[in-house]
DNA sequence: CCGCGATCTTTGACATCTAAAGCATCCTGT
DNA sequence: ACAGGATGCTTTAGATGTCAAAGATCGCGG
């Protein structure tokens, strides 16, 4: 306890975790957990999206769409996209937009279909991902550096009971 | 790979993993584990948002600037509560004026600096955390059910280090 | 006592987000 | 056929987020 929280005393990141009424030691550890996710995530999302912006010029949602298509080759329904990326239909619309006027995806309607746009990389967006995604690789193994081999496995795959057990919860209701 | 996959394939939840230029199996943990934490907590996240908005009406934000200020008696200057929050200034002037319209926290400048104001809850303000937090509370546990003591307490102790990780890139540069 | 950098909050321009409504298009049952 | 529900995208209103710049105030050194 006393490591951990003169690791957040001291320094300019939240402390999310004790903040939430009373949540202590062995307590609630549901809570504590969540919380401490919560600030992870919040920490190094800042960081990426810092990054991002000074080296490339762009957002993360934009990154997070041009990695939704580069693993799609053939393309992605807007709708399919909203699903991957977990937001809103609406919120897809004004993404595509901009990254269609920088020129790294096209929109096709080349369905019979003609409710369904289908959002592909283009070859600038290809080569343009390929090189922020290799930077964002380094970036994690940077920040993720003192931690040890052992302790991401097994994080890994706990996390993965998390997960499991938070869409039974979201999904079967 | 294949319990992992089938939860995801055949949900509305997103599956960042495998998504991101070629992350597999053993490769890339850093990565795998971002990406895991990252749609965890955007899972969790939209769920609890959900139950504020249609329990209490409130948003998470707001939630979040109130916990801060429970566990504060005092009151926090609205820096300290941007620094705790993870955003920046100008985030906290209207997130303290919805709070301050609603009646749940107010802004007082007692001090004999007159650059600073300092936030508090109200009474009312205090009364209704209280009651989402206990809600809260249980949404967390009731999402993590499925999840054993055991996996809890270690992933709170793995990302402790992920956490220290991260802390250390961000503040010693 | 005065200037000037440091500190604190707000403002302004934008990008994301959500929820909900609006439109267009498709498809199915009769 | 065709009415009506389902599906897919966009639009709207409002909240949150960033960054950068503007204002206000403080405090220290000369």
């Amino acid at each position: 306890m006393a490591s951990e929280h003169s690791i957040d005393s001291s320094e300019p990141s939240a402390d999310f975790e004790i903040l939430v009424h009373g949540a202590r030691q062995g307590q609630k550890p549901q809570l504590r957990l969540w919380l401490r996710m919560l600030s992870i995530t919040k920490m190094i999302s800042q960081e990426i999206r810092r990054r991002l912006r000074v080296e490339f010029g762009a957002t993360l949602p934009q990154f997070d769409l041009l990695a939704q298509l580069y693993r799609a080759p053939e393309g992605l329904k807007l709708s399919e996209l909203s699903r991957r990326m977990m937001v809103t239909n609406g919120n897809i619309t004004g993404l595509a937009d901009r990254l269609e006027a920088d020129g790294l995806i096209v929109r096709e309607m080349l369905n019979g279909d003609r409710r369904v746009t289908v959002a592909k990389l283009t070859r600038r967006g290809r080569e343009t991902f390929s090189i922020m995604a290799k930077a964002h690789e380094g970036w994690l193994r940077d920040l993720m550096a003192d931690v040890d081999e052992g302790a991401l496995a097994e994080s890994l795959a706990h996390l993965a009971k998390v997960k499991a057990s938070a869409n039974r919860r979201l999904v079967e209701d």
